[in-house]
DNA sequence: ATGGCCAATATGATTGGA
């Protein structure tokens, strides 16, 4: 089920290692054919990502990979280009959590960027703090961006929860990196900028998810949380056609404990 | 008894995830 003429079927995945899970991604880019797609924590660094049976598929790469942790990439059907890797702000910020680029297609161009935000807990450390000033560093790169008045999707896994019915439970989250009213304040500071959730564009639906805990059942008994998310500019929300979430991907074996959402948009 | 997992690492214990 391909995405029609004249769109772009944009992905977003933390994929939670790429080198483990290449064949479920293959297998999903068959079945899916997105024409971008953002992948967070590759847990890679560049020289060990799994490149050929990616390229076979027809599409090109560019990574921002690091040892063990994090990483990010972006896969494209059309060319990539103005690849920007890391957000600025933070010379002493060492992980590699955001990478940028123009998806270039005939007649036309789309702006694109890979988002794996901090987790940031436990709360009490400055693990927290670095979550509140990388997003404040999106927000100074998502300023420039809107200026430019393009399309425009900024996707990934923000590790927040934008609203208690993206939660099966609020209070069990209530005093939680993803989940405290300061941070989502900061999301929505973001989202003010003139960005808009692709999910919340179709749908008012509560208990849409897109991560599952590996830990006490959270599956089976569908204790979800939505955290990934592709946020367009308004132009780029002005051509979305459709958004899906890839539930099915849960179920595979040896599963990301996120699955995959992506938004067709027009060209 | 209120838990239960998973990935990477010069690996068999630790760190990080959410």
């Amino acid at each position: 089920m391909p995405s029609l003429p004249n769109t772009l079927r944009v992905a977003t995945w933390n994929i939670n290692s790429v080198r483990l899970r290449i064949d479920l991604l293959t297998g999903w880019l068959k079945d899916i054919q997105p024409d971008v797609v953002c992948l967070q924590e590759i847990k890679c660094i560049d020289e060990a990502f799994p490149r050929e049976e990616i390229e076979a598929l027809g599409y090109n790469i560019a990574v921002h990979g690091q040892k063990s942790y994090n990483g990010v990439a972006l896969l494209s059907k059309y060319s990539l280009e103005d690849v920007k890797k890391g957000l600025d702000g933070d010379e002493n910020d060492d992980q590699a959590r955001y990478i940028e680029a123009v998806i270039s297609v005939a007649g036309a161009a789309m702006r694109v960027a890979s988002i794996y935000l901090p987790n940031g807990n436990p709360v009490d450390t400055p693990k927290y703090g670095y979550k509140l000033r990388f997003i404040d560093r999106l927000i100074t790169r998502a300023r420039e961006l809107l200026k430019l008045e393009e399309k425009l999707i900024l996707a990934g896994d923000y590790n927040v929860i934008p609203h208690a019915q993206d939660c099966y439970d609020a209070k069990a989250w209530a005093n939680d990196a993803l989940f405290l009213p300061t941070t989502r304040a900061k999301f929505q500071e973001l989202m003010g900028l003139g960005l808009n959730d692709a999910l919340r564009l179709t749908s008012d639906e509560a208990g849409l998810y897109t991560f599952w805990d590996y830990q006490a059942g959270a599956w089976p008994k569908n204790l979800g949380i939505r955290i990934d998310h592709l946020l367009l500019s308004p132009e780029a929300a002005d051509s979305l056609v459709q958004v899906q979430i890839d539930k099915h991907m849960r179920n595979q074996e040896k599963p990301s404990d996120h699955v995959p959402i992506w938004a067709d948009v027009r060209t």
